[in-house]
This record gives structure tokens, sequence and C-alpha cells, in this order.
RNA sequence: GGGCCUGUAGCUCAGACGGCUAGAGCACACGCCUGAUAAGCGUGGGGUCGGCAGUUCGAUUCUGCCCAGGCCCA
């Protein structure tokens, strides 16, 4: 007789080329070449519209090409890429074209740092020449990124905003609102540095703590305000404002009230005085009369009463309108709220609801015009001191300090800036319109259009809605131009003769067309006559003198025409996509540019759903910077355990919420990571012989428990389908990694070892446990593809997979809950027996922990089930197979009439008696039966005999 | 300050017309195994369901306020 060791050979045992060890950072990049070499993502659409299922459009919106890629962008990528692998593996063609939005001021801001201003003043389109540039080297750069995270997409041809067709169809796209006349030239005040004489991006203004004047100052009624409150009736008095812009008030045309605060009049001096009541003890405080600050008020009334109503201003002879609007706070000042439209963004806004312009006399020097004679030619903020000296000579003064805050200052000059009123071009939100594409429908309003259309979109998560919604009601019209070089010129002409301004369709068309073939640059390389429709003259006084507009748009303008760009133009994929996927910034941003740009100009929404992820965050919940210490650089993620790692981060969160990341989160990904993979390699180990063609058994033939795990699989299948439908791929995950865990690694996988390494080798236990195995691996492999992209492909290429199926994973589909059998009586059953497992398992411990045994199968178990329960039944269904489904040598079933306890069943372990297999490690009474095999048991004698030596 | 949203064990997630001792996986502790071995199996401990009020016979689940955090505005 030979060593028993020597019977290891003769075992089964788990065989695999599939390695344990990941080293993701080598594989990933050898998997992406092979897909990149066999073309996968091209074959997985084929592979998709071959079973003849409708496609799924889905649109990419472009991040912006500047900078590395960050978690942010990762999330989004790889969620993205999870919708269109899973959406293809379902049978619907679902192509990814990536995007770039290369437009705008941070490239343009990038250059012009590097080349300097006046280079980039000088020669605008040499500047756009290198913003061009700049922007290709960062869309390689991050197209990069991406590819490693193993996206699949359209990588050689994005789209890209600069493009020559994409920058004519911009242009196109906004001659489609001029033509229908939805776009006005209006004023704006926009931050302005009147050293640098240029508009300012909020990016180029830096705040820094500067001392401002603080005064106090008194408009005095007119009799509009007794009319609105007796008490007032023939009353002197004064509405109380507070500024520390005292330069401001000579275009002081209103004054804005809370409508629903209440405001006071106290008798000052034989005089009415209104402000807010929250505020009246503060401002009594700080114009040194302390003593009025609880004074009994004459009048008290909300906000809203002195609508409409006006006081005259302090200096200038004309009324100040009072108005009311929710910009107003009490943190400060009387709560009466000087408005200056041409000077403040608030005020512009409120003041537009009442019809005020936007009144500016400054001009870009930042010098007062003659409009202002006490002033003309001088600076503003030299003028403060004069409107504090003038409002004291009148009385209008009531007190001055002096008032340190945070103030804007120009990022180059250093100089503090203004909000100056100047021309631009808007899109109307109430205009009423009527689409190009339903000339029959009624007329209505960009706000009212876009109200409608989003009724007709799906939000996920379905506040999405209620937060556009919210935007939508109370945003002003879009401010479209922008005083800038890199991007999209508008395509507009001045009169040089009577000062008219001019663009319209047909001038815009004419120039898409030159744009279509030489690009956006044309507007600055060519002269103006070139640029023109033949004849084109100043539709005002016929003029021929005319100078190019030097604006340009929007770059979310941009951006907001990339539906009809990328799916209309490029892939006639109609005017709706299925699916905007993008962060819950977007809901200002890219969601709400596309909805007014489609609305506008098609009357629909661009898309028939919208998903929004969360921000990615810390461990605690706050928010990712360098300067926090709290950010984790996705390069040494990638590094360490590969990009498949942050793929099962992003799909293992809840992304309707924010996204935590942590190195302990990380951790515990890596653990899953290793489970799944482990789990997966062992069930490649077990099923190297099978031939799933020739081998597999059929349902009936296999045994009870292997069914079962089929049976189980199935109701897997089908919550993981759900889940991806309702894009809960968190849901998806868990399910995978609670089924792997629990029901295979530490049950059926567990209890088929002996089969499937001491079974003869084709015998139908063997083959049973490989059936169930094989099949729910070949199921897992692919429900997981979509997330463990580079894991799962790895796996597949070591799979032995049927005759005819694909060398990819990703050109098979995923499993349905149908391709398993479903069989509630045994899953009832199971379920029943597993109660009656948990006691066992339990006694087992005990004894362990006696030892009474080391090994379970060195234990003999005694179970005692309540005789008429399911226990009993499950128990007795699977009687012959006890010892192996509690990995044990021995078991005795008995039903008793009572058991005594709340339990499904007792269980008594006892350390067997009796000779040990030395194959099989069973003890079994049959051990030594067979002449042949003295230390073997039956089963293992008789296999070994069918063996060949 | 406003709009929208979030807050359940160390981590990631379940849960509930309001009603039994709030669940799972991981992590942790202890133990077993050494024929998934830089693996595998078992058992166990751990949560005042962000806080405070209110409604209710009863709230983690409904309402209000507060605290913490996020996005977008201001």
């Amino acid at each position: 007789m030979s060593d028993p060791k020597d019977y290891k050979a003769t075992l089964r045992l788990p065989q695999t080329s599939f390695p344990m060890k990941a080293n993701l950072r080598e594989r990933e990049p050898e998997i992406l070449a092979t897909w990149q070499q066999g073309r996968i993502y091209d074959r997985m659409l084929t592979a998709a519209a071959a079973g003849g299922g409708a496609p799924f459009v889905f649109h990419d919106g472009p991040p912006y090409a500047n900078g590395h890629i960050h978690h942010g962008h990762i999330l989004n990528k790889v969620l993205k890429d999870i919708v269109v692998k899973m959406r293809n593996m379902q049978g619907r063609p679902t192509a990814y074209r990536p995007g770039w939005d290369c437009h705008g001021l941070p490239i343009e801001h990038a250059v012009e740092k590097e080349i300097g201003r006046d280079a980039a003043r000088a020669d605008p389109s040499g500047l756009r020449k290198k913003c061009r540039v700049f922007a290709r080297k960062w869309v390689d750069s991050q197209r990069a990124e991406f590819e490693r995270l193993g996206v699949f997409g359209t990588w050689d041809d994005p789209y890209l905003t600069m493009t020559h067709d994409y920058e004519a169809l911009t242009l196109r796209e906004f001659g489609r609102f001029v033509g229908r006349g939805a776009v006005y030239q209006g004023r704006k005040p926009v931050l302005w540095c009147h050293v640098c004489e240029t508009a300012l991006a909020d990016a180029e203004v830096e705040y820094k703590d500067a001392a401002s004047p603080s005064i106090y100052v008194k408009f005095p009624f007119t009799a509009s305000v007794g009319e609105r409150v007796p008490e007032l009736a023939g009353c002197k008095g004064a509405v109380v404002i507070w500024t520390t812009t005292p330069w401001t008030l000579p275009s002081n045309l209103a004054i804005s009230f809370d409508p629903d605060a209440i405001y006071v009049a106290v008798e000052m001096d034989g005089e009415a005085l209104v402000v807010a009541a929250a505020l009246q003890e503060a401002f009594f405080a700080a114009i040194g009369r302390p003593e009025l600050g609880e004074a009994p008020a004459i009048a008290s009334f909300p906000g809203r009463t002195l609508d409409r109503a006006a006081c005259r201003h302090p200096f200038i002879d004309r009324d100040s309108l009072l108005i009311v609007g929710e910009h107003v706070t009490m943190d400060t000042g009387t709560g009466c709220v000087h408005t200056a439209p041409g000077f403040g963004e608030d005020d512009f806004i409120v003041g537009a609801r009442y019809g005020l312009e936007a009144y500016a006399p400054v001009n870009a020097q930042g010098r007062f015009t003659s409009e202002v004679p006490e002033f003309a030619g001088r600076v503003v903020f030299d003028c403060d001191d004069d409107v504090v000296a003038m409002l004291k000579d009148r009385g209008m003064l009531l007190g001055h300090s002096r008032f340190s805050h945070a103030y804007p200052h120009c990022w180059r000059s250093k100089n503090p800036v203004i909000f100056r009123a100047t021309p631009q071009w808007f899109i109307g939100v109430d205009t009423p319109f009527t689409p190009d594409t339903t000339p029959e429908a009624p007329a209505r309003t960009l706000r009212q259009g876009a109200q409608a259309a989003i009724e007709d979109v799906q939000f996920i998560p379905a506040w999405g809605r209620d937060r556009i919604a919210g935007m939508l009601k109370s945003r002003p019209d879009w401010c479209v131009s922008r005083q800038r070089h890199w991007g999209v010129p508008i395509a507009a002409v001045t009169c040089s003769d009577c000062g008219t301004v001019t663009t319209t369709q047909e001038l815009i068309d004419h120039v898409a067309t030159i744009f279509e073939a030489e690009g956006a640059d044309a507007w600055f390389d060519r002269e103006l006559a070139d640029l023109l429709p033949p004849g084109f003259a100043c539709p005002s006084c016929g003029g021929a003198n005319l100078d190019k507009s030097r604006d340009i748009l929007d770059v979310w303008f941009d951006s907001g025409v990339s539906y009809a760009a990328v799916m209309e133009a490029a892939h006639g994929l109609g005017t709706r996509t299925d699916l905007y996927l993008e962060g819950s910034d977007q809901h200002r941003g890219w969601f709400q540019s596309s909805l007014l740009a489609s609305v506008g100009t098609r009357g629909q929404a661009p898309y028939r759903a919208v998903l929004t992820h969360g921000f990615v965050v810390d461990g605690t919940g706050r928010k990712l910077s360098k300067s926090e210490g709290n950010y984790i650089d996705p390069n040494k993620i990638i590094d360490a355990n590969g990009a498949d790692l942050l793929r099962l981060w992003t799909a293992a969160e809840d992304y309707r919420d924010d996204i935590r990341l942590s190195q302990e989160i990380l951790n515990r990904l890596v653990e899953a990571y290793r489970k799944i993979r482990n789990t997966f390699r062992f069930m490649l180990g077990v099923v190297p012989d099978f031939d799933p063609d020739v081998d597999a058994l059929a349902l009936d033939a296999m045994l009870p428990q292997d069914r079962w795990a089929l049976v189980r699989f199935g109701e897997v299948v089908g919550r993981v389908r759900k889940a991806y439908d309702a894009y809960e791929f968190h849901a998806v995950v868990r399910t995978i990694l609670d089924f792997l865990v629990t029901d295979l690694s530490a049950f059926t996988l567990d209890i088929t070892k002996d089969r499937l390494y001491c079974g003869r080798p084709d015998g139908v236990e063997r083959r049973s446990a490989q059936t169930a195995v094989w099949r729910i691996l070949d199921g897992c492999l692919r429900l997981m593809a979509p997330v463990l992209s580079f894991t799962v492909e790895e796996a597949w290429s070591h799979f032995r997979r049927p005759s005819g199926a694909p060398d990819s994973v990703f050109l098979a589909r995923l499993p349905e809950a149908s391709d398993y059998p479903v069989d509630a009586t045994l899953a009832a059953t199971m379920t029943a027996f597993l109660g009656v497992r948990d006691v066992v398992l339990k006694a087992l411990e005990e004894a362990r922990a006696a030892k009474v045994i080391g090994h379970p199968l060195a234990a003999s178990v005694t179970i005692r089930v309540q005789a008429g329960t399911e226990a009993e039944q499950a128990a007795r269904f699977f009687e012959s197979a006890l010892p192996e489904l509690f990995v044990v040598s021995r078991v005795r079933l008995e039903a008793v009439a009572a058991l005594g306890v709340d339990a499904p069943a007792t269980a008594e372990v006892a350390a067997i008696e009796g000779a040990r297999c030395a194959r099989c490690w069973n003890y079994a009474e049959s051990v030594g039966t067979d002449p042949r095999h003295d230390d073997l048991c039956a089963r293992c004698a008789d296999v070994l005999e069918t063996l060949p030596e």
C-alpha cells in the first residue's frame, strides 16, 4: 500500500490559469489593448443590434478640456460606461460618442497668462489658435485617462465644440433664435475693471478686505407713501437706505423692500423714518440715537404695502420707485435697499421686473458721463466723498462711518472692480414664440415651454424636476454674449453711420456656411466684407460702413446645442435622446442650457430622462480638496488596485446622494474585490474539464441542492436586471456580492467540494455540481461585466464557453431570470432546511469550542425535528444528502412529537468513531470494505477503479 | 440668507399603510481547517435609526425646529 498522500493525485482539485493575484496595474492595459485590437466596442454594437432591439440613444455631456481628470469625472464616465455596456448587453444598441467643451474663459485665461495680456489683445486670432492647441492637448490627455478606466466609446472620433462643423452649427442654432425674434440687445451689469477697461468673469476677481464708506441716506416720502400707509398721510418723513458705495447713488432708481417683513415708521426730530422692524435697534444705534432703538412706531406694515409707491431722490430731481424683492436681507442696513439696476446684479434683476432700465452713466474708464454733470469725467471711487458731502449739505445723511468688508478686485490690476451695465445679447425667456418644428402650435414663452417640456421627462432621482422647475421659475433672460475671444463669435455688425447693431438669421446662416469650411476663426481672420452676404447693408440707415461685433457666445450655448450637433446632425438619431447623465450641478448648467436650446427651437426637451449623481466627498462627507488633505489621487488608486477598483467603487455607492471616498472605503472594496475574484477563480478551477456542450446535465438529472442553486441564482438575476433597469447599480453590486458570499462561497461551493474533488470525474454527482457552478459562473460574469469590466473579461478568457459563444463577454447578453428554473417548492424547502442547518452549525461550533471535534468531518450529528413541521419535511427531503449539506461524516435524523425548544431543530454533536477514508477524509463505515483499497471508503475505492492509471 | 437634497452599526447598503427583540455583507473578536491557502468555513460582540420637541395607545418611519454635510444661487 502506498503513502496516503498519493491519493491527492487522484482528486480533481481546483485548477485554473486565472491567477489569484489580480495585478491589475499590468493586466488592465493588456486587456485594453485586446479590446482596441479586437474593435470590441464596435462589435458590441453590432452584436447588440443583431437581436433587433430598439437603439438606446445616450448623449455624453462634454467635460471641460482643461486639466487632468478627477474623481468627479471618473464617477461620471464610469456610470455612463455601465449604462452603455448594460444596455448593449440587453440587446439595445447604445453608441457612446464622448465629447469635450473646448471654448471659454478658463482656457483663454490660461493661454493669456502664457503669452501675456498685451499679446493676447493685439492678436485675437493668434490667441484663438493657441487656445485651440491648448484645448486639443487636454482633450488628448483626458481621453487617455478615460480610456484607461475601461470606458468604451468612439474615442477616435469624439465631438469637440471647437471643430468647424460644431462651431457652424452652434451659430446656426443661435440664428434660429434670432430668426424667431427671441434675441434682443439689452444692458446688463457685469464685473468691470476700469483700469483694464474690460469685463471680468467671476473667476477673474479676487476678494480682498477693503474699507468703504458706510452711510445711511434719507429718501423723502412722496404723497404716494401716505396713500399706502394712512398713518403717514401728510407726514414729513423718509425711507432710509444704507450703502457702502455712495457713488452709485446718482444711479439710484428704486428702493427694494422685503415683501413679507414688517417695516416701521419711527419719529425722529419731527420726521418719520421708515426702516425694517428687525433692524430698528441696530439702525438707531448706528446713527448715534440708541434711545430710539425701541421707540414706539407711528406705523407698522409689511414691505409689500409700499410696492410701487415712490420717494424722492435725495439730491436729483426725480423719484425713486419703491419695489419688493427677495434679495432683501435683514442682516445689515435698514431693510430698505438702495437699488441701482445699472450697477448691481440683484438690482438689475429686480429692476428688470419693474421695467427699470440698467442706467449706468459711467464709461469704460470708470468715469461719470455727462449725464451726471456734478461728477462728469471723474473716476467713480473718487466721488464718494463728494456724494457724502452733498448729502450732508442737503440734510439727507443720517450716519457716516467706515466699513471693512470683502470687496472684489481685478485679478490682474489688483484694483477694486465695479458692476457696470454694458450692452449684451439676450434670449428672452418671456417672449412668446412658436417653435420652428411645430409652426401650428400656439405661441408661448420659452419659460412656459421649458416648464411644460420637463413634465414629459423622467428625472432620476425624481426631485430633479422640482429643482429645474424652481430655477426656471425665477431665471432671468439668458445673457448669451461675452466680451471674449475664445468662443463662437456672434455674427453681428455695428453701423458706424447710425450706430445700429444688427444681426439676422440670414446673416448668421451666411457666416455659418463660411464657418463650416474654415471654422469660426474666419470671423477674426477675414475682412468683414468677405463675411457678409452680398449687398448686406445697415437695415436702419442703409449704410455700408459696418464693423464686426466682437462678442462671442456664452459657452453654455455651445454645449447646450450638443444634442443637435451630435445626435441629430451627426448620427441621425432623432431629436430626442433617451438619457442625459451628469452631476447634480448641471441642473443649472447643461441640463438647463440644453433644455432652453431645444425648447426654443424644437419645442421639446432634448432628453427623455435625466439622471443625476452627487459629488465625491471624503469619508466624513466633506468636499474633497487638495488643501484639506483629504484628496486621494485617482492615479495612485489605479496604480495600486487597478481601474476596476474605481469602477467597483462607482457602482457600489448610491450615487443619488453624495459619494464618499476614503482609504477605509477603498480598503473595504479591495476586500470585496478579492472575494469576487477568488470566487470566480474557484469556480473556474472546478470546471476545467467540463464541456458545457456535452457534459451539462438536464435539470431533472441534477441533485436537488444543485438545482436549488440555479433556482436561487435565477432570483438573483431577476433582481439584478431590475436594478440595472432602474440604474441602481449599488443594488446590482450588493445583490451579486451577497449571493457570492452567502449562497455560493459559504454554501453551494462548500458543500459540493466533496463531489467535485472526490467524485467520479464524469459521474452524475460531479457533473451535477459542475453544471450548477458552470451556469452560475457564466451568468455572474455576464452580470458583472458592465461593472468589473477588466476582471470579468479576464475571467471570461479563462472560461470554457459553449461552442459559438463570443470571445469577449461584451458581445454576450446579460442573463435573464427565465434562463433559470423557477421552483417555489424547492426554494421553500431549502429555506426551511437552512434554518435547521443553522442549528447544526451552532452545535458544531459549540463542539469545536469544547474540543469534541476539530474538522466537522470528524463529527457525527444527531438532529431532532418536530414531526409534521416544515423542518421535518425539509430534512427528510434532503435526508440522504445531510452529511454533505452539513459537511459532516454522519447524520442521524429523528422526528419527535415535541421538540421543547423554540427552534426548528435540535442537534447533538459527537466525535465520530471509526475509520477515516484516506482519500476523501470522510469517516465512513465502508472504509476497508473493498479489499483492493483497505484505507478507502467504498465510493473512493470505486472511483479509483475507474480512473486511468 | 434662499432653493433642492442627505444624515440607520467602524464601512457600504436594506428596511418600514407608523406596531413583534431594526436587518445584510464587509470590517472586528474568538475558533476551526490547511485538498480555494497572501485562500476557505463557523460562532460572536456591535446601532438611544443626527439632536430636540410635537401628533399618536405607539415614531427610526409623520410634522416642526435645530445641528452637520452636499449641489446651486445670493
